[in-house]
DNA sequence: TTTATTTTGTTGCATTTGCAACATTTTACA
DNA sequence: TGTAAAATGTTGCAAATGCAACAAAATAAA
């Protein structure tokens, strides 16, 4: 995942979040984000920490959007946060700078030596967040539970097929993450081991086939 | 949506290409335009027509992950388009503009007029993206049927919240949006209907709540 | 206009899945 | 280190859903 700042020195970073009037704000956690900052278009870059994208249903339920973590940015231009129900919240102690998307373009920056390289980042950044979120689409639109998990372990596997990997999450985020019930998702897994499909142990993964 | 030369005017737009050595291709109907370019990182523009990005299960199933409409944008780096599975195929006589990544900032078209309002057109384009994708997260992410097409409805009737719409694409089409199975899809309409929550006339739908 | 293609409507049935309600294990933290 | 919180494991059951297999209606194409 692409850093907004990176190749760019701690110099050049200081230099141009100033004229982007950059505006840098700590969170502690557990602490909704987009309630403090519900005004013009802006992007949010986490400087460290997470934050989540939640949507909570009519009767409680929770369903994490994205997570967003160092490095990353969301915004809203991106997110789908002006509606009301998607709220933002810091998982960890958590650092944010705002760009006020205006600023992105502004008399100033773009006479800046480090603009280009800047503005090379943010393309890529938000292209390499249109490709996990195509990769997300292709995980939710799959039919049944056994095929989001396969089609989730080819992923982990990499085009180069590793047989064995170690998921980076818990058990409980995957099934949000593919948004199927926890419990119906061991379930499946248990499946998949009986017909010898896979072997696990713990969050570590082998294909068997 | 925004179109990537959004207040350029024609002169400057062909300017801009010729500087970007940007490549435009036409293309007959339901032609897998990706087979032509598989090469580096590119943005591919729909000048006009529709592409779509399909996915082709083992059993012969296609999902589409997405539809790339007139103005739009897609390429290698926004899309899960490395993976073979993958296809982008033409709807209808479609015409596309091809840039490569590393163009965009090349050392001429940085000196060009239009180029800022060039990269701002292209940082909100893809922040669109994100947003489009967001939001069928979701949709996707929602446990039933009713709750996806509930969900589907409120997105339609738009922030004022418009009782009565009309759905701008076929219902087999949402069903397929959806990931649901057309038929279940079909009952589960009928459902509401019966239970009051809408009516429906075609693809016009009222909702009674 | 006629024909072909696509979309829509309908229903029974087997399967999948969510949900509830636990026990157990692991991890976080005071 | 001890305790609270989170993650994992398990199972019965009702409900939701995919699938197959049609017929009918609406659109598009020749």
């Amino acid at each position: 995942m692409t850093n907004l700042f990176e190749n760019i020195n701690d110099k050049n970073i200081e230099k141009l979040k100033r004229i982007l009037k950059a505006n840098t704000i700590k969170y502690p956690k557990n602490v909704n984000v987009l309630s403090n900052v519900k005004r013009d278009d802006f992007i949010a870059l986490v400087d460290t920490g997470t934050v989540q994208l939640e949507r909570s249903d009519y009767d409680g339920n929770t369903t994490i959007i994205d997570t967003i973590s160092q490095g990353e940015i969301f915004g809203s231009l991106t997110s789908a946060i002006k509606n009301e129900e998607v709220s933002c919240i810091t998982k960890e102690e958590t650092q944010i700078t705002f760009i006020e998307y205006n600023q992105i373009t502004n008399d100033e920056i773009i006479k800046t030596d480090s603009y280009i390289l800047f503005i090379k980042n943010l393309i890529k950044l938000l292209s390499e967040q249109v490709s996990i979120k195509n990769s997300r689409i292709e995980l939710l639109t799959q039919k049944t539970t056994r095929d989001k998990l396969l089609e989730y372990f080819k992923l982990q596997a990499g085009p180069i097929g590793n047989k064995s990997f170690t998921i980076p999450i818990t058990f409980t985020e995957l099934a949000n993450y593919l948004s199927v019930d926890r419990s119906a998702m061991t379930r499946e897994i248990n499946y998949l081991k009986e017909e010898g499909f896979i072997k696990t142990n713990g969050r570590k993964i082998t294909l068997l086939y």
